[in-house]
DNA sequence: CGGCAATTTGACCACATTCAAATTGCGTGG
DNA sequence: CCACGCAATTTGAATGTGGTCAAATTGCCG
């Protein structure tokens, strides 16, 4: 076996939760099992996979953090995605059969490698996890059009909120604090997946931090008050 | 039966190659026949679905135009997209078994009701089917990520440029024009879409039109030259 | 013909970008 | 352990793109 590769079992996986279904009897997490083959180890700056190559494999993060970009013809290049651990990536090689963006890891990462044929055949046969592959999907839609609805009609701040929200309340979801966060990502990358500057995403923290809203210690953190974040995304109208 | 409903076949639909896979036996094709139930009217104006019903099906679009739009607390809204004859709405329903999103006719439209229950029972039966499920789902989450790419580092004349591209190109697969289409939506809706403002497509179609890129009668579009307009979307650096 | 919605156009303004320079933090090697 | 070099970040000043507000025009439908 490759040594980048190590046999693994979901059935015992304390991320299980997050990235497969729910009340499974044993046999078929057994299965499951065995369709996630293996794990893979990416280093930070190393690409899981990248736009043009074969699509095999949907993957499951164990640990680390990723973002996915495309790219147009001429160079630019927008972050469509940071991902972490419990989350799916690869969704955009299915209907292709090649991927059409760059999975790029922001620090050292392990993911569950998921043979596609695999799930496809599995899933006929279990009904939860078809439902499950159909939810993954369809989440990963509505939260493009979340990201749609942010980069078409909200200003800086309103998108750094929103950005730093969302990415609390994933992490407060694996057990992580409500509060504080360390920032895996530049503030270019975050600028591009935002649509904005670099400069604006330090400026607009720099506006957060004098407002009292949010300490910064480069990528360090806290949020003070997030009502006021909450306020910034969603403006409230006086009666 | 509804008089709103009415009991209809794939297996002699014009737009099968556009929504249902291809290759099938004839047996399985007449159980998708089943899986169809019926068809559905919707006036011009009219939702097909509306954020927060619940979700029971897939629809394929047989005749009209459709807008999918979100919105925020706070009342702004956001176009997800355009969809025409053969594409399927709805997805957004499937992770939270309630839509997230509206779903408009922009014109007397007539859509195929695909309960979804009854798709992933008997995708689980037919491979093609299965595995055609997967790839819309997959094309929708490519397309969203394109639609990032122009919301987040595109300026305007490129953004209609790519918009009006890719509405004339999805046309021609529907045997229309390949210069010339009828906008149905209005440049609101289209300044949604885009993250512009509707005057800012105004004026953006009126530097098309002096540059002698394009002519505009209201929503009627004839497109003179296609190559700088690909050449505005995707600028070409000199050697 | 009249009324209304959609579109166009102009003038001014705001927000984010660009360009530039200074600062900070970190890893590496002396 | 400190010095160095590099990358990331911050901050400032000037600019530009698209937004806002307002008014005029067009087209459509009753």
């Amino acid at each position: 076996m490759n040594s980048n590769s190590i046999k693994v079992a979901c059935s015992n996986c304390n991320l299980r939760e997050l990235c497969m279904p729910l009340g499974l009897s044993p046999i078929e997490l057994e299965r499951i099992d065995d369709v996630v083959a293996n794990r893979r180890k990416i280093k930070r700056g190393a690409t899981l996979f990248r736009n043009g190559e074969k699509f095999t494999s949907l993957y499951a993060i164990r640990t680390g953090f990723f973002k996915t970009c495309v790219a147009s013809e001429d160079g630019r290049d927008q972050v469509t995605g940071f991902q972490m651990a419990g989350e799916i990536v690869g969704l955009d090689g299915i209907v292709h059969d090649h991927h059409t963006c760059d999975a790029i890891a922001l620090e050292d990462a392990e993911v569950c490698v998921m043979p596609f044929d695999r799930i496809e055949e599995l899933s006929r046969e279990v009904n939860a996890l078809q439902r499950h592959v159909h939810k993954i999907m369809s989440r990963e839609i509505v939260r493009e059009n979340g990201v749609m609805l942010l980069l078409g009609s909200m200003r800086a701040e309103e998108r750094l909120a929103a950005f730093l929200l969302n990415l609390v309340q994933r992490l407060h979801a694996r057990g992580f604090s409500q509060s504080e966060l360390i920032l895996r990502m530049t503030r270019e990358e975050i600028g591009s997946y935002l649509g904005l500057k670099l400069e604006t995403v330090s400026r607009t923290f720099s506006k957060f931090v004098e407002d009292g809203i949010v300490e910064v210690k480069q990528r360090h953190v806290r949020i003070l008050n997030a009502d006021k974040l909450k306020d910034i995304v969603n403006p409230k109208v006086c009666n």
